[in-house]
DNA sequence: TTGTATGCGTTATCAA
DNA sequence: TTGATAACGCATACAA
């Protein structure tokens, strides 16, 4: 591979004179510009971007960290953090920690010596001790999504998932339903430990208590997020001398396994039994019968992440028009944004 | 943050010997070593990887291309992917070029300037030219997937679709369909040009003439690979004069939104219109009906992309057993691969 | 066994 | 306007 030195001979000018057409600054005369040009072309000359990181002290490009590439709701977060970074002149790379605490540990290690300009974390696979480590020494910014590492400087996205699984379940109630279980997410391994887990059963329970339904632990089954642990979770409800009519599963996925379940036991999820899921990945709409849920605002949380990380990064100049308070400091983003899930009926079918 | 040189000053030694220890080579005294590694993480050192991939030239990171990362056909492949390269410490970076030639030559280039150890393209995101550019001056392995170039160097990963495809229709034929429509691939923008687009047309033609039955041009439509289009062309179809009594979709995600159309239409799957998809992603099993398709071999191409690379990369001691003719060069790995799909039949409901 | 010095490809600071 | 040259952080050949 040529490098920039190669092009500098071959031109006949000098190394700055090439960096200065490269990075089109000064005045470089339109001659020797165009010449340089040329021989860039002709001898194919890429600029090192390794070199360019070690010397400017970053990359343009973020990382973000995902637990588990293969679920859809993860990739739609990920669409819109890339849409928006990319209008930035901002490049993304995505690492799948594939449902792993070391590996989510070690992309997130190995990106800040990477000289990443920033990372996202999206769910819990990066643990917190890793965070802990970043918090000291490190300046790279980092935006958590759906976990709450309790770090007050690491700017961090929430859904309020407590009211959401409580307006479901409420939902599940008007409908006249009174045994209604839930598929809960894990409380051990990856997932355990996202915002969103603990909190869905929070609603769960309260929306119970609220309308003075007793709550069962044996209708609380748990799975880990994946698709056929709903299937298992919900056989198991099956099984029981009195299943419920009604399941609120903490995710799509799940969900959409516990009709599998249900559809292979002979009973019809709907009419026999109602399902409720959460996320609102693409599918959920798709699928017969379609699936009831709660749409998490995922297109909210990437543009988000972007944001923060842009006020980081960019020095702001563009805050709308000018204004004669020119020391009027812009005012941070907030360290902590909740965002609320809505409920997607789909069951006036 | 700390560099080398913190390290070294700190704990009294030079730099050569914090390097040492650092990749444990030469033989540090046990003490000087033990000393070192704890001002190590007293001050919570970590190397550059920047500066070490341009020193090394190159930096133990792989990165994948994939066109659209919303699609489980690409997420299933890059896992397997994962799996392998993590085993011999190397780490994957995923790119998403998002439907976009301009995007997927883009993330090409960059990685190519980010001296990635190697470069993994799945789909046809990535240009002709840009690919051209790379044979001329560059030496990153490259490995592609599901897209013949046609550059003799390329180590390519094809799936046999004709075949595959002339199976799946001659199955809807044995079941008794004579009326059996197609949802193609686009024929322009991204998914146009992989291998399975015309080939996967060819496989449905060939089946419909060795049966005799005539080809209908109005029974091909087009999709564009995403759901959305699959449910539009199933549209088109059932409101043809004579609409089609069986679909053969190019790939599952189309199916499924064909499936979604027919029930809009108050028409049963299977029983009324067959369907049969290609490359049993996870879903496909799990939706009721249940999807018949062709199983693309993902794990096996995700696998061989690995191993190709690594052959490359490692200077391939573990070539079995020691033989004595030490001048037996490794028998390279086949520059083009071609794997087949086998048809998973799920209509024996 | 440990230290010094050079270079990886680039950018940036000065002189010229 | 252009050209040397010093970093950036690390690895390594060579000297001590």
């Amino acid at each position: 591979m040529p490098t920039i030195k190669d092009v500098a001979r071959q031109s006949g000018v000098s190394i700055s004179t090439v960096s200065a057409v490269l990075n089109n600054s000064s005045w470089v005369p339109s001659d020797t510009k165009a010449h340089v040009q040329n021989t860039i072309k002709e001898l194919g000359y890429r600029p090192n971007r390794v070199a360019q990181s070690l010397k400017k002290g970053h990359s343009n490009v973020v990382a973000v960290i995902v637990s588990d590439i293969a679920n859809p709701y993860f990739t739609e977060v990920v669409s819109s953090l890339q849409t928006r970074l990319m209008q930035e002149q901002l490049n993304l790379v995505i690492c799948n920690s594939n449902r792993s605490h070391d590996l989510g540990d070690k992309h997130f290690e190995f990106m800040l010596a990477r000289q990443m300009d920033g990372i996202v974390i999206i769910g819990d696979s990066v643990t917190p001790s890793a965070l802990e480590r970043w918090q000291e020494r490190d300046d790279v910014p980092v935006v958590a999504i759906e976990r709450d590492y309790g770090i007050e400087q690491l700017p961090t996205l929430l859904v309020d998932s407590e009211q959401a699984a409580f307006e479901a379940t409420s939902h599940l109630i008007e409908q006249g339903h009174t045994n209604i279980a839930m598929i809960a997410g894990p409380t051990q391994g990856v997932g355990s430990t996202t915002f969103g887990r603990s909190t869905r059963l929070e609603g769960y329970k309260r929306a119970l208590e609220t309308a003075g339904i007793a709550y069962k632990p044996h209708y609380v089954v748990e799975g880990d997020f994946q698709l056929p642990s709903g299937e298992r979770a919900m056989t198991v409800l099956l099984n029981l001398a009195q299943y419920p009519t009604a399941v609120f599963a903490a995710n799509d996925l799940m969900a959409i396994g516990a009709m599998k379940s249900i559809h292979a036991a002979g009973l019809r999820t709907r009419e026999d039994i109602a399902v409720v899921g959460y996320d609102d990945i693409s599918i959920a709409s798709i699928i017969t019968p379609s699936l009831t849920t709660l749409a998490m605002p995922k297109r909210e949380l990437g543009e988000a992440a972007a944001e923060i990380l842009l006020r980081r990064l960019r020095p702001s100049t563009r805050t709308g028009d000018v204004t004669d308070t020119k020391t009027l400091p812009l005012a941070p983003p907030p360290l902590r944004q909740i965002f609320r899930a809505a409920l997607i009926r789909r069951d006036s079918a």
